[in-house]
This record gives structure tokens, C-alpha cells and sequence, in this order.
DNA sequence: TTTACAACATGATAATTATCATAAAATATT
DNA sequence: AATATTTTATGATAATTATCATGTTGTAAA
């Protein structure tokens, strides 16, 4: 049994707690950690599905093709977070693929030795649809959401996600290219960049090169709830 | 141990087909059967989350509201569906409604029990996790096709799932109304009702009072899938 | 450095969808 | 049965969004 940090590692507190000390040893022999470059595929839809995979540092994003065949971004997951949807439970191979849109490091864990581990220990697996669940409401909720709002609103959401929940700052590189922000929020190219640059004009949102920064929050917020 | 007859419920096969014949007895113990007539409430938002809830028979749809004070409908669940979406598993309190849109019965069983089952039994958890996991994942399908839908495609979509899904007969009576349709596609209620009367001067469809007939399958199905 | 290619940018127009208005038909209420 | 209310229905118009066209800028490859 060889030692490796899992039971030092941040995300045992948020998925494995439940396992005993023994459990979390056993854990290092069935993990790797890979490192992946911005721009990266981590997973490719339709590849067979081996192992538990959560993003220990980076950014990465989920999609799938459609039947137009353009890709369209299901969620952007952040560290701690599964990278596995929970139809890995279900399905024999990823009907989604990932990509870093930032360098990552993404731990896996054999898919079979979580499942025994499932099956000895019930309260790790509670634990797991516990999360798993919340990850569930927050994508159907998150969808939702932004379905009913109209353009500018949704780019107000993003932008403010980014801020908020990702960068928790107010100057921040954007991520993803206006086509990709275009996939998560369903709508052209073309409307992406008119609108943020509606948004520079109203001063609201200031980009310099690569950068955004936020100058108006209120406003936004204003935008991103009622239009 | 009361007697019943969860050993021979046909759901024993969807999610209980893991437990022992002593499990299955004592799950007896726990549940409680309820009838529901069109239109009745069963689950309301904001509620308290005890029981984990099964369409036994009838139909249900799920739905919240959302921020501008409209229902949107989530999912409709046919017999054998699990009513409470996975997030029963991560919430105290119910963040969507449930209603039957026909004459129902939902076997309820003491959500407790169930999680004290789960943590006994690990074949059972990852069962459950299995079905639950295929459930979210529909359920985001759907939206994400229905989403980049043209409103023609969503009807046609609409048509053919209780054709297909529910029906399984090209004559069905409707379970929702025009504007409940318009909660469950995202448009307005004119729009459908707009667009059912084309289709059905078109003669893709035909509407005798409360049955909908579909005469042109072919043809609707190549505007669900095309435009 | 030149060349190619993708990302960003903006205007004009067409397509799609929502909103508003008005009314008939069906259903529920008194 | 009469009255009110909801559901279905349809047209006209306005608002929203996509598409197409055309250029510029930035970045990667030869």
C-alpha cells in the first residue's frame, strides 16, 4: 500500500469523509493525477468510461455535439467539483467530452474500485448521491434560468458567474472564446460580441486585450434579473 | 412484518430488485399507496422532503416556479418513474411541485428507511444511483434538444413523445392543457395553440374534442427532427 | 516576414417569436 | 338556466434573435 496525500487532499472533505483511514490508503493505489494544457481534450464523448474523475486545480468544460453537429457546453466545472456527470453511474461509455479551458489537474479514481467502495460503505455512498445530486439540481436549475432570459441577461449571468463563483473578482481573463460563451448560453457568435461590446460601450464592462473588468456591477446584476 | 405485496409490485424489478425478501417485507412497513385524481397537488414546493415517492400507475408532471411567477413544468414521469428527482437526496425541502395530470397512484416509502437501506445494502445504492443517474440524464437531453428547437419542432417533439412514449398509440387524449404545454416547451400559449392549428390544417394531426389523432407520422416526425 | 486562419467587430436584413387585441367555444359557478 | 371564467382560436404588430455580408485584428504556421 503505498503513500500518496489523498488524506491530506482538500477534496476528502468533500467526497470521501466517510471512508476510514484504511479506505483512504487504498484509495492512492487505485488514483493517478494528470496535468492537462489549456485547450486540452480530457475526455472524448463516446470513449469508455473507467474511472471517477474530479478536478483537484484549473477549469474545465463539458459538451456534447449536437445533431447539427455544433458543440454545446452542458456546465463549466471548477476545482473540487465531479467532472463526471452522474451518468457515469449509468452508462458504459461518456456521452459527453471535457476539455481544460485553463491548465488542470484532474485526479481519477478506478471506476470499479468507487463502486465497491459504494457497495461496502453506504454511507460514502449517500455522501455521493448527496453531492452528485446537488451537482444534478444545479445544472437543471442553472438551464433553466438562463433559458428564460433574453440575450443581454444572459451575458450578464456569465460574466457575472465568472466573477462571482469562479475568479471572485471583478477583473478576470475570460476563459472561453465568444464562440465557446455562445455554446453555453445558446446563441450566435455574432450576438456574443455585439453584446459585450454594447456592454464596453454603456460602461459597464471594460476589456483590455485579454482581460474584462467589471465596472458597473449593480447595473449588470440589474440585467442579468430583469433585462 | 405486515403482509403486502411489494414483493410483487412491478417496481421491485426497477429499483428493488437488490433487496432480500426480508428487506422487501420490511420496506411494507414504511410505505404508504395514495390515489390522486386529475389535477390534485401531490407534492407542493417549499414542503418538507420525507418520503422517497413512485408513480405506480397514472401520470405526473413536475414543475416550479420560476422567478416572473410562472410554472415551468421540469418533467412529466409515466408509471414506474421515480417521482422525486434525485435531488431528495441533497435537499430538506422539496424545490419543485408535483401534480397529476391523470389519475394517479405514488407508492410513497419513508425517505429515512430508504437511506438506511442504502447505507445496508450497497447493491442497493448503487442501483438506485444507476436509475437515478438515467433519469438525469434524460432529463437534460431533453431540455438541451427541445432547447434549439424551432417552435414547430417542439410540438411535433411534444406529439410524438405521448404518441410514443406515453400513449404508445397514435389517438391519445391530452393530459395538458395549451398553456401547460407552453410551461413544458418554453413558449407562449398562443404559439401552441397556434401551431396545433396548422398542423392540424396542415392534416398532420386531427382534433376531435379532447382527442388528438396523429395521421401524418412520418411527416412529424421529420419537423421534430429538421424544422 | 509573409501567408493563412481564426477571433473579433459591426451593419443590414430576414426569420422567428412574443405581445396585444378580440372573440368564440367550452367549462365552471351561482 | 343564466352568468362568469377559463380555454381555445386567430389576426396584426412589435420585439427579439439569427443570418448574411464584409472588414479588421490578432495569432499561428510556413
Amino acid at each position: 500500500m503505498n503513500k500518496c496525500d489523498c488524506a491530506l487532499c482538500e477534496f476528502r472533505t468533500i467526497v470521501f469523509e466517510d471512508l476510514s483511514s484504511n479506505e483512504i490508503y487504498s484509495v492512492c493505489g487505485y488514483k493517478t493525477e494528470k496535468n492537462y494544457k489549456k485547450g486540452d481534450v480530457i475526455i472524448r464523448e463516446g470513449s469508455q468510461i473507467n474511472d471517477f474523475l474530479y478536478l483537484k486545480s484549473g477549469l474545465v468544460k463539458l459538451y456534447k455535439l449536437s445533431k447539427d453537429g455544433k458543440d454545446q457546453i452542458i456546465s463549466i466545472a471548477k476545482p473540487l467539483d465531479f467532472v463526471s456527470l452522474v451518468s457515469i453511474f449509468s452508462d458504459k461509455t461518456y456521452n459527453f467530452s471535457i476539455s481544460a479551458i485553463e491548465d488542470s489537474t484532474v485526479c481519477s479514481v478506478d471506476l470499479k474500485f468507487i463502486k465497491e467502495l459504494i457497495s461496502k460503505n453506504g454511507n460514502f455512498a449517500l455522501n455521493i448521491m448527496q453531492k452528485m445530486s446537488r451537482n444534478f439540481d444545479n445544472i437543471i436549475n442553472n438551464t433553466f434560468n438562463l433559458q428564460k432570459k433574453h440575450l443581454r441577461g444572459r451575458i450578464a449571468h456569465i460574466l457575472l458567474f465568472f466573477a462571482n463563483e469562479i475568479y471572485k473578482n471583478n477583473e478576470f481573463e475570460l476563459p472561453l472564446s465568444r464562440k465557446e460563451i455562445a455554446q453555453l448560453i445558446d446563441m450566435t457568435t455574432e450576438n456574443v460580441i455585439r453584446i459585450l461590446s454594447e456592454f464596453r460601450q454603456d460602461k459597464l464592462i471594460e476589456i483590455h486585450g485579454k482581460n474584462t473588468i467589471i465596472i458597473n456591477l449593480n447595473k449588470l446584476n440589474s440585467i442579468a434579473e430583469h433585462g
